[in-house]
DNA sequence: CGGGTTTGACCGGCGC
DNA sequence: GCGCCGGTCAAACCCG
């Protein structure tokens, strides 16, 4: 059963993708949660976060980016806020009860965070529709340098001899690391490790439970950089694929650094979002998938799910209108997003 | 040869 | 305590 075979849509060349993305029809935002809130469907409470993120920067600015999201510039809280919005809609994803749902882990975060899943039984039955779910992580946790994990000693065999199964190397007990914050795109896509503009070194791969699909985790190959990804296809809808970022980059995307990044972008976008989108902004293959630009220069790319981005946020105005103030990120590129659809 | 991928094994948390 | 499972490691392999 490979995804070959489903090629449900044309290349578009408006985005600039040489993987033949399709456009998102459904983004999301999630922190934490493992899997499991990812398709989690719950009103998720607003949470009363303290501001002690790991910010570098200020207080997140209306022009955030989801790449700001990506090099942790911004709050957390802000983007899940921001998706909150669209997702109280009671927009779901189809119902991927059981994994999903049903993981042990949904309060895994040391449970100090709200455990967003917690009424999946309820899911509206729309399939296809977008999500929003969103959940905040234990966002308190810096960047606990996660690599310092286990010393790199070869499991069990450090002396080599006879501890043959006493792989418990003697270790200091480490103390319980936060996790880092994240948060999750959903992209429809045919290839599973969507452009983003970094690069990314595969450490893993893992059946994912109830799922055909295996789930691949990467790490960003810059050094110093911790941070992490997980990209997983939904097995309810195979076209969409599940990537879950987790920590922040403490670098510029390469792909800016070797002067890509213009190209990335549309026009429109960097006008609108001015120069606090700076040089790290995702690729635009990314971006352009988040938002769902029905890029009118080309294709009618058939999209069956083209419209659920907009069907989910009703009347885009509308939804405006009722955004707290904090929805710059949305705010900032919907605008861009809708003038780039005219001709 | 360096960097990335594959893949089986290991680790550790969690639920029962 | 045991088993399950997600996450990670690292040797082997692949590729440019």
């Amino acid at each position: 059963m490979s995804n070959d075979e489903k090629t449900p849509y044309n290349y578009n060349p408006f985005d600039c993708n040489p993987h033949g993305f399709n456009r998102l029809s459904y983004q999301s935002f999630f922190q934490d949660n493992p899997t499991s809130d990812i398709y989690a469907n719950q009103p998720t409470p607003p949470p009363p976060q303290p501001q002690n993120l790991q910010q570098p920067f200020d207080a997140p600015t209306p022009y955030m980016s989801f790449t700001d999201c990506l090099h942790g510039s911004m709050d957390y809280n802000t983007i899940s806020k921001a998706f909150d919005m669209s997702c109280s809609s009671s927009e779901v994803i189809s119902p991927i009860e059981d994994a999903a749902s049903n993981s042990k882990k949904t309060s895994v975060f040391g449970g100090d965070h709200h455990s967003a899943a917690t009424t999946t039984d309820q899911y509206p039955s729309t399939p296809n529709s977008s999500v929003s779910s969103s959940s905040n992580e234990a966002v308190a946790d810096e960047d606990s340098g996660n690599l310092n994990r286990k010393d790199k000693h070869p499991k069990g065999s450090e002396d080599g001899d006879d501890n043959c199964k006493s792989k418990k190397v003697n270790k200091p007990k480490k103390e319980k690391k936060p996790r880092e914050p994240r948060f999750a795109f959903l992209t429809k896509s045919e290839i599973d490790h969507l452009e983003d503009g970094y690069r990314w070194r595969k450490y893993g791969q893992k059946a994912v439970k109830n799922s055909p699909y295996p789930r691949s985790y990467y790490r960003c190959t810059s050094q110093k950089c911790s941070v992490k990804k997980r990209v997983e296809r939904s097995y309810q809808d195979p076209t969409i694929v599940i990537t879950t970022y987790e920590g922040q980059h403490n670098h510029q995307c390469p792909a800016t650094l070797r002067g890509n990044a213009a190209g990335m972008l549309s026009p429109s976008l960097l006008a609108s979002t001015g120069s606090n989108m700076g040089p790290a902004f995702p690729h635009h293959d990314l971006l352009s998938h988040l938002i769902n630009i029905p890029s009118s220069s080309t294709n009618n790319i058939p999209a069956p799910n083209s419209s659920i981005y907009y069907q989910n946020l009703g009347h885009p105005q509308q939804q405006l209108g009722q955004l707290p103030h904090d929805y710059g990120l949305l705010q900032d590129l919907i605008p861009s997003l809708i003038h780039k659809q005219e001709p």
